[in-house]
DNA sequence: GAGACGGTTGCAATCGTTTCCAAGAACGTT
DNA sequence: AACGTTCTTGGAAACGATTGCAACCGTCTC
């Protein structure tokens, strides 16, 4: 397997008789001659030349590559952002740089740093905890940062961010609308981003409707799996009667249902349970799963088109973009037996798109629709 | 957010009053005096200096990057895979570029032929379909390649191959051994090469245990998916009376245990089902799904080591490695009644870890371990 | 004390492009 | 016929690092 190296720009000149600038003017279609162009384009042709990208980016100071920086590449939220991302920015012309961060928060800035390094143009970053540090360090990044994640309004950063206050909220008032009057939550762990922004939303939830929370229904699992959430779950029916329960996660609610399950409640007619996410796990579980979409591929996409933006006009102004959540109605809410008896038609329908975000969502929404 | 360019070694050799060339031998740990390796670390970090990769790169002939080429980077077996490979990569100081290939073979070699403007030092590719021209193209690559994927075995190419047909052997032996006598087939679509091979090793392994195969328990899914599984076996249902099902894939099995439960039938009381990657979703239907791992994260993992291999010592012989499959047993599987009788104890265990590759293969396989 | 030697240091070339600039050619205008 | 435009073209200087080479310094040895 001989490694051929590869010809240069100059051998290419060489043989079509040339300079090395009309070549580059050339093949880059800059002014030259159409007698000059074919000459050059022949002999080119004739030695399989490719022009270094190295070469390339050194000189025109951009190396069209953008980064993409998340802690785990295999959490499927992050691996639908990627695919939209991946999608949006190959579009561009741009290749595709991931790193994983892993957990810890020195690792992140790691990466960050190493963006000064200038091998590529611009970094998606989807912190797993915004610490002061990481934010410091992305704002004295030397190439443009879109952060995807909930940051301080005051961050002068192109920023994309879920809702998922709002997403309980959508969660809680259907099941309440579906008869549901005892409605828990299974959170993650609440030293996440995540965790906390959810049970602040369930907390909400729960006191406009009843005026009260029973922190009885609330219980936190170690971790965003299916088996800390069957744990979690059952350490919740051991104290508390629920008919329904909101997770902060679709593995959660998986895991939420097989507790259920070996507890001799039926899903839904005994409790409704409705995931988060809207993972394409979401249709595969018996019953089918309710879940509240986050929208991470939208996120992915305008992520990926605000930093475009940025690097086309490096001088606008920072913008926040918030994908609202859809609720993402399937068989584990149906309404309780009792309403539906009396009030037949639920809201089968999903939510209102419910994205007051501009128009180029509208591509992505729709990988996300039937998911 | 003013974009601070990034400051050169000449500015950080000005500042330190020396020359660029003693402060990129200061800076790179080359013959320098203390006192020199002293000043000029000072002047660098005052700066904040940061080594261009672009410029690096350029002068060494290397760019730290390799790249990986798969056709959906939301597909859990690559999923899988991408993550090992990152780790390893990542490891040994590399960064990965990853691209989506799509489904059309042209974009292939569109891919294969980018790479030959040197952005990146080696390159794992997992065809689609290995066409000759595919082949072709790879052979005359001016980077390091690795093929993940069965390519034929006079192509001077290293090569990381799963066993599907051994596979799919193991489950058929399972389900004998487990009292199953009429084990129907649910492939995907036949003109995939992961298809093509599963079928192969179904017909040898039917044929080798009943000598002859039955080609109404045979049925060809238009997709991948847990809906055209459904569909599918729900076609083979009318035609044939299985009591074993075998998958070619997860997603199918947990259509084809979706089109069992409508049927009336149960798992695995009346029907067994095996399925195929041993994904994240084995461990999360009811019942939890046994299933043939074809060691994706394995694969992935020598693969990237197989790469780095080569770009340390690119004249060694290319190799081919194969890694083997374990079944990975489950609830789905469990023995018939009648069976279980008799025979009470089953092999619960899995198969033996069954790789016949060398060393690092462990720590790989134990990250598959209990998917 | 002279020469040899090991270790530092700076100069300058180099990697493969792109692009500024000036020179030249071709052409049209007065 | 001379001049001004416009268009092409080649020379050469970047881009920001690394590295071969030669100069230099101090020390040690004979």
């Amino acid at each position: 397997m001989p490694q051929r190296s590869r010809p240069t720009l100059n051998e290419v000149a060489l043989a079509a008789g040339v300079s090395v600038a009309s070549a580059s003017r050339a093949l880059s279609g800059a002014s030259a001659s159409p007698e000059m162009v074919e000459r050059v384009r022949a002999a080119a042709a004739a030695l399989g030349y490719v022009a270094d990208a190295t070469a390339r980016s050194l000189k025109v100071r951009r190396t069209e590559q953008l980064a993409l920086a998340v802690a785990d590449l295999a959490n499927p939220v992050y691996v639908t952002m990627m695919r939209a991302i991946e999608g949006v920015v190959s579009a561009a012309g741009y290749r595709l740089v991931v790193t994983a961060t892993g957990t810890d928060a020195d690792n992140e800035i790691a990466t960050i740093r190493g963006m000064s390094r200038g091998y590529a143009d611009g970094l998606i970053i989807s912190p797993l905890r915004i610490t002061p540090a990481v934010i410091d360090e992305l704002l004295s990044a030397s190439v443009p940062v879109v952060v995807i994640g909930t940051i301080p309004q005051s961050v002068a950063l192109d920023n994309v961010r879920a809702n998922s206050m709002r997403g309980i909220r959508l969660a809680h008032a259907h099941l309440l609308a579906g008869g549901r009057a005892s409605i828990a939550f299974v959170n993650g762990p609440i030293n996440t981003t995540p965790g906390d922004a959810r049970l602040r939303g369930f907390r909400r939830a729960a006191d406009a409707a009843h005026g009260k929370v029973d922190e009885r229904a609330i219980v936190s699992a170690d971790d965003f799996t299916a088996d800390a959430g069957e744990k979690a779950t059952r350490v919740l029916l051991a104290r508390y009667t629920p008919d329904a329960l909101i997770c902060a996660n679709d593995l959660l609610a998986i895991g939420a249902m097989r507790a259920l399950r070996q507890e001799g409640k039926s899903v839904p007619a005994d409790v409704a349970v409705v995931g988060m996410d809207n993972t394409e796990l979401a249709d595969l579980t018996t019953p089918t799963l309710t879940s509240v979409c986050l929208g991470s591929a939208e996120r992915g996409m305008r992520a990926a088109t605000l930093l475009l933006d940025r690097i086309n006009e490096p001088d606008r102004a920072t913008s926040r973009v918030t994908v609202q959540p859809r609720l993402v109605v399937r068989d584990s809410s149906a309404a309780s037996a009792v309403t539906r008896a009396t009030a037949p038609a639920t809201t089968r329908a999903t939510a209102p798109a419910a994205t007051r975000t501009t128009a180029p969502a509208a591509q992505a929404a729709k990988s996300e629709r039937r998911r």
